[in-house]
RNA sequence: GCGGGCGUGGUGGAACUGGUAGACACAAGGGACUUAAAAUCCCUCGGCCCUAGGCUGUACGGGUUCGAGUCCCGUCGCCCGCACCA
């Protein structure tokens, strides 16, 4: 038989073809049928695709074409989240325009994902740094604004002074700015926020309705929204604060501790603390360098608690006779609470360290189980487990919850100076997020600082408000606060002469509604909620892990706040998500300590080790552990050269071979082989089905046990297919497949003696290369024709398996005795429970272990097991 | 520190709601074909014992159960997230 090799190339590139001649993967917003929206969290364009897109489009694909072959109306589309700070600094490095960098990029990753094959309405592609893009996301901020979602006030920032740019957290080492490593300053600026604190408890509650999204994600989300109940209770001043306070306000979610109060704690950046430092020169020095540590984490980390005390006191709620001291401590946060607490000493960490140091008093007020009153003593531990309230007058004998509420009730009662004492709250973690950025490569605010009006809204039929070109990145800052002319405008309101906004939008917002835009991207306002309502919530969302919390719960809050102004109609914009593990692969360094490519290394077997050499030198290469690929590390292989080697399908499948798809998975050259040699294996299988069967022939009526096998075989497989990829089980589906070949090609080496037989196997063959299809699509086109079908298998629909077949006639029991396997029993499924106890006691070695007695249990599980107790 | 997850052959990993541990693949070893190589095909492959066969084995130590990789308690190790959140 003179089968071909198979060619991946001109396979791949030729139904590449067809599909996009047929607009096979073109999406019609009214087909009639059952909705699916599949969504890859899209790309930042680097310039190049790497393994993990690789990885993360694969598995998307397969969704895609399997609910395709499942009859729904799939959208699957494909952008580019195209605005940022690598087109600004490849600007400054190389002259290059941002936005001609950003399109040459998308431009070449787009060649690179379409030799992928991947079923994309392409139609509906856009960067969000296309004007049509950020137009309408400018019109959405304005409704916001207009709902009162969106609001300004001062925020601090890190203020690089070398490169005169705002910093985020992750560009600041060590105190100093990534880039320039100059020491980093703390600035205040006016900024714009987004409302999303009004949704914390919204965005919390509903996490409990995400029941496709991983655990871990859902808690990761919970615990940054941060809910904690507790009371803000006023302290009375003995005398009036130098700010004019006659109560020193805070918050705690240990109200039941209250008789343990040593002292007050204020953050450094509290009013009254900053006030006091006017006149203090030891108290503005010590804030000062709270200021200081504040940009390193990892001082901040270790710092030891310190404080000042400030000479105020205050009294104590439930007892006037008690003055407690009030400092100021380098712990306290200002943008949490009040910024001031009251501290517990002896039931905190925190405040038991503080008062070791000040030698404050240490009172317990909680006394564990088991413990005795008069000899329970604090060590160096605070004490923050569960027990009884003691030295606490009316508290005394009550648990922590009564406790709380006792104190709540009391202090609600009471008034101080003009307004309760006390009132319960609940607080968040969760800030408000600030969205400007001092940069140019972004979508621009749009609005107007007018001397006469104020900060004004850009009108709607004044959008877009459009990025100059003409910009240049010869001096550092952002670009659009020194060009000569863009900032010139009119005001909106007043007409007179006024200024733009020269901040751009953080890149989260881009992302944060692209989901929605792809349901209708050429529409003239930011969404058709018709088509938003019918396509959104993304059924199957995919992604990585890294994403879990900002871009997630952005994404929520934007598509409540698309409700709110009516652009759509729901609250959870993704229905099930997937996040998938990255693609690893082993390191390898020179012996003078330089990182070496995979692709320079040439690995040997020497007395079953594996060693090293570099390909060109033959020097020791020193062969290291297993990372996450990387440009750093050099241990990255380029999909490219792996998909012109051995094709997009081969690169697929090993992606989605052997790991599970949420975990790691590491890329070997010996994998990709396996994976190389499977499609040969498949296609020569096929080749020879075709030649030696014909398709629509054989007849059931004549169907012996060998072709019943492969019947059998060939419906569990795809009723075992078919649930591993309902629910993103790759790795198990693949595992089928391989078993189905082997099955199928054991009864073809065997002959096809039968009409019976003929149908077993063609059946068998159409059922394997439809359930390859997903995965590997071109091969599977290639398959499908050779097995003489004349429609295309992207748009054929999923085989359905027969009931029938999916259990055998007759079942091996395994027989244990004592819970040990000593045998096995094969009986007819049908066979009754006591027919199962009688022939299993009729058996050589259950007979020989009873040894005459009868036994002691005999427990059957139907179509399972059976264990004999002796 | 707090929260969460995970520990199965040489390797990646299977094992449904407790029911034959190691499917499937990779690597390795042996064999067939070939002048040779590649490709392909066949066999072996957790450990121990001399075989039939048996013993043992899912990080470690206990427990529940007729039966535990799976459930419970404790220990050790690794990974991830958060990190002075009052």
């Amino acid at each position: 038989m003179a089968t071909e090799r198979y060619n991946a190339r001109e396979v791949e590139a030729r139904w590449q073809k067809t599909w996009n001649d047929k607009d096979v993967f073109v999406t019609d917003n009214d087909d009639p049928r059952e909705k699916y929206y599949v969504l890859e969290m899209f790309p930042y364009p680097s310039g190049r695709i790497h393994m993990g897109h690789v990885r993360n489009y694969a598995m998307g694909d397969v969704v895609a074409r399997f609910k395709r072959a499942k009859g729904f109306n799939v959208l699957h589309p494909m952008g580019w989240d195209a605005f940022g700070m690598p087109a600004e600094n490849a600007a400054m490095q190389n002259k290059v325009h941002p936005k001609d960098w950003t399109y040459d990029n998308i431009a070449a990753m787009r060649e690179q994902l379409k030799i992928m094959g991947l079923s994309l309405d392409w139609s509906r592609e856009f960067a969000t740094c296309d004007v049509s893009y950020y137009t309408q996301q400018q019109r959405l901020f304005l409704k916001f604004l207009e709902s009162g979602l969106v609001y300004r006030k001062n925020a601090k920032v890190n203020w690089d002074p070398v490169d005169m740019t705002v910093l985020a957290n992750e560009q600041v080492i060590d105190g100093r700015g990534w880039r320039s490593g100059a020491l980093v300053e703390q600035r205040e600026l006016t900024q714009w926020f987004f409302k999303i604190s009004d949704y914390s408890e919204d965005l919390l509650e509903a996490i409990d309705t995400l029941d496709r999204w991983p655990d871990k994600v859902r808690l990761m989300q919970k615990n940054w929204i941060g809910r904690s109940e507790g009371l803000r209770v006023r302290f009375e001043f003995v005398s009036t604060a130098p700010t004019g306070d006659k109560t020193l306000e805070i918050f705690t979610t240990r109200p039941d501790t209250l008789f343990g109060a040593s002292f007050m704690g204020l953050s450094p950046d509290h009013p009254i603390s900053v006030k006091l430092a006017e006149t203090n020169p030891d108290l503005k020095e010590f804030i000062d360098e709270c200021r200081r540590v504040g940009t390193s984490e990892e001082a901040i980390e270790k710092a030891e608690k310190k404080g000042i005390d400030t000479g105020l006191r205050v009294k104590h709620p439930l007892d006037a006779s008690i003055e407690l001291p009030v400092y100021v401590a380098n712990f306290i946060l200002m943008d949490y609470g009040t910024g001031a607490i009251f501290a517990c000493p002896a039931h905190d960490q925190r405040d038991l360290d503080f008062a070791r140091k000040y030698d404050l008093p240490v009172k317990p007020v909680v006394l564990p189980k088991d413990a005795d009153p008069a000899s329970f003593e604090i060590g160096d531990e605070a004490f923050t487990d569960d027990g009884t309230i003691f030295n606490s007058g009316f508290l005394d004998g009550m648990t922590i919850g009564d406790a709380k509420n006792a104190v709540a009730e009391k202090l609600e009662a009471i008034q101080v100076d003009g307004t309760a004492q006390a009132e319960r709250q609940v607080n968040y973690r969760l800030r408000d997020w600030g969205i400007s950025r001092q940069r140019y490569w972004g979508c621009p605010i749009p609005v107007i600082h007018c001397d006469e009006c104020g900060v004004v809204p850009e009108k709607d039929e004044n959008l877009p408000v459009e990025l100059p070109d003409d910009i240049n990145f010869d001096k550092p800052g952002n670009p659009l606060d020194r060009h000569p002319t863009w900032r010139d405008t009119t005001c909106p309101n007043c007409g007179k002469p006024a200024k733009r906004e020269t901040d751009t939008m953080d890149t989260f917002v881009d992302s944060s509604w692209y989901f929605a835009r792809f349901t209708a991207p050429g529409h003239d306002q930011p969404t058709d909620p018709s088509a938003a309502n019918g396509w959104l919530p993304v059924d199957q969302y995919i992604g990585g892990i890294e994403h879990a919390i900002l871009h997630l719960l952005y994404s929520r809050f934007f598509t409540r706040a698309m409700q709110k102004v009516g652009a759509l109609d729901l609250k959870e914009p993704f229905k099930g998500l997937f996040t998938q593990g990255m693609v690893t692969h082993e390191t390898y360094k020179s012996a003078d300590g330089q990182w070496l490519s995979p692709a320079d290394i040439q690995i040997s077997e020497d007395n079953g080790n594996r060693v090293a050499i570099e390909a060109a030198t033959g020097a020791a290469v020193s062969i290291g552990s297993i990372e996450k690929m990387s440009k750093s590390k050099k241990n990255t292989v380029d999909p490219t050269d792996i998909i012109d080697t051995y094709g997009a399908d081969t690169a697929r499948w090993f992606m989605l071979s052997d790991s599970p798809p949420e975990r790691d998975v590491i890329w070997t050259e010996d994998g990709v082989q396996g994976a190389w040699r499977f499609v040969q294996r498949v296609w020569r299988l096929i080749s020879e089905i075709a030649e030696n069967t014909e398709p629509r022939s054989g007849s059931l009526q004549d169907i012996d046990d060998k072709g019943l096998e492969v019947r059998r075989a060939a419906h569990k497989t795809l009723a075992a297919v078919s649930k591993d990829l309902e629910s993103l089980g790759f790795n198990r589906a693949v595992a089928k497949l391989y078993e189905l070949v082997n099955t199928i090609s054991k009864a073809v080496s065997e002959g096809i003696d039968s009409s019976g037989k003929e149908y077993a196997v063609r059946e068998a063959a159409d059922f394997l290369v439809q359930m390859m299809a997903p995965m590997m699509p071109h091969l599977a086109e290639e398959c499908w024709s050779a097995l003489e079908h004349d429609n295309l298998i992207s748009e054929a629909s999923w085989p359905k398996a027969d009931d029938s077949l999916l259990v055998d006639d007759t079942v091996i029991y395994p027989i244990q005795i004592n819970g040990k396997r000593r045998g096995e029993l094969t009986i007819s499924k049908e066979a009754s429970k006591e027919a199962v106890e009688a022939a299993t006691l009729a058996l050589d070695f259950v007979q020989k272990a009873l040894d005459g007695n009868s036994p002691k249990k005999l427990i059957v599980v139907p179509q399972r097991i059976v264990n004999v107790v002796v």
